[in-house]
DNA sequence: TGTATTCGATACAGCGATGTATCGAAAGCC
DNA sequence: GGCTTTCGATACATCGCTGTATCGAATACA
């Protein structure tokens, strides 16, 4: 029932009451975390009952799933338009400040995305999905570094533009890791400014640092 | 019954089932995944009842806790040794060599310690023991650092050795995650190593890319 | 070797979550 | 507004997992 071949007499309520569910199952997956969510849970959070969930989904499984796909282009759009607003020439850190802005502004998706990440780990057809996903940030990064060079010289330790692209997803993979575990968004964006500014640009900069 | 206070009389198969349970439970964990693991599974990979297991442990969440800081300690261990090896002056791209080679060599390990993550991101304190092993290792690694000033110089970016040694840990984790994905370890470590010397030295140095 | 104690296997009770089947109500279509 | 179709709530059967309580076997100690 879950998945309608033909569109048949469409729907109204249907709409709303899928995005109720994903938008409920948003804030349960990061309150509990995948696999300690039951569907109940996720029915009761919406105000539903499970008849409700089985109209929609046919599992945990295929929610997860949407959900994350849905939020994952919301977040790739936000991606590419703070890039974007430069003007054709690229203002590191101006660029820098915006998209740390974007990347680690909710701390409820970090915890989405690594019980995804956890998820995908085990499953190569989820993999590819989130690969893409990440294939697709990269690209925009690459683009628009592509456009910048001349302006702001890339060091040559990584290579082309798209080595510098890896960098900088590694980078923001890396302080999200630290971000989940010690909650301080603040340090967690000083800290990634600082650590792109190092891997983009051959200059200094400043730096502070406490514990943990 | 799983912790006992005073030793009374003794025991010493009981070491033995421990060991077992934590040895399947690796391995269990590792396949499908914190959250996904029922009791009976471990102890059917064990070769034990639910008997032993209530006997020895008293949740799932007792048995991963253990589990993990074991194999943390381990780690932790193996990392110092690595970075010891060298003579009191620091070779960075052999250490870097050889300390890749233990972050990355078990994938298993790999994918326990992301589950972990995804749970000490909702539990401050099993955060904290996170935390923790992450500052013994930054530590380590730091110490090392140190010991090596004025053989290598190190870019003024990242500020002191202690701020090189997050960098250190931030580009593991960033690897980490992409390695978890596309299960490509060889590039994985050329990565890291590319990584980690665009991070700790001023000079240039060679780059390979394919695509994912 | 005999005895006391610990360990782990088996049996049992109970719960909670799942998935289905049924039915009343809301919404689309004419 | 009547009729049809879709949606979602309720009730039910079921299953798997948990945790405990009991008992036989293995092990330490003398």
């Amino acid at each position: 029932m879950a998945v309608e071949g033909t569109t048949g007499r469409v729907t109204r309520r249907r709409v709303h009451t899928r995005a109720n569910l994903l938008r409920a199952a948003f804030s349960v997956f990061a309150a509990k975390g995948f696999g300690h969510v039951t569907i109940e849970e996720v029915c009761e959070a919406a105000g539903y009952s499970r008849g409700a969930f089985y109209s929609n989904f046919s599992s945990l499984d295929e929610l997860f799933f949407a959900l994350y796909r849905e939020r994952a282009d919301l977040i790739a759009e936000q991606v590419s338009g703070a890039l974007a607003l430069d003007g054709p020439d690229l203002d590191v850190p101006a660029a820098v400040d915006r998209v740390t802005e974007v990347l680690l502004l909710d701390r409820d998706w970090l915890l989405v995305k690594a019980d995804f990440l956890v998820h995908a780990a085990r499953d190569p057809d989820v993999a590819q999905s989130l690969l893409e996903h990440r294939a697709r940030l990269r690209q925009a990064i690459a683009d628009r570094l592509a456009r910048a060079r001349g302006h702001t010289a890339l060091p040559a330790v990584l290579g082309d533009t798209d080595g510098a692209a890896h960098a900088v997803v590694a980078a923001y993979d890396g302080v999200t890791t630290q971000l989940l575990l010690d909650r301080d968004v603040v340090r967690a964006r000083s800290w990634l400014k600082q650590l792109l500014t190092a891997l983009l640009t051959d200059g200094s900069g400043t730096h502070d640092h406490s514990e943990n």
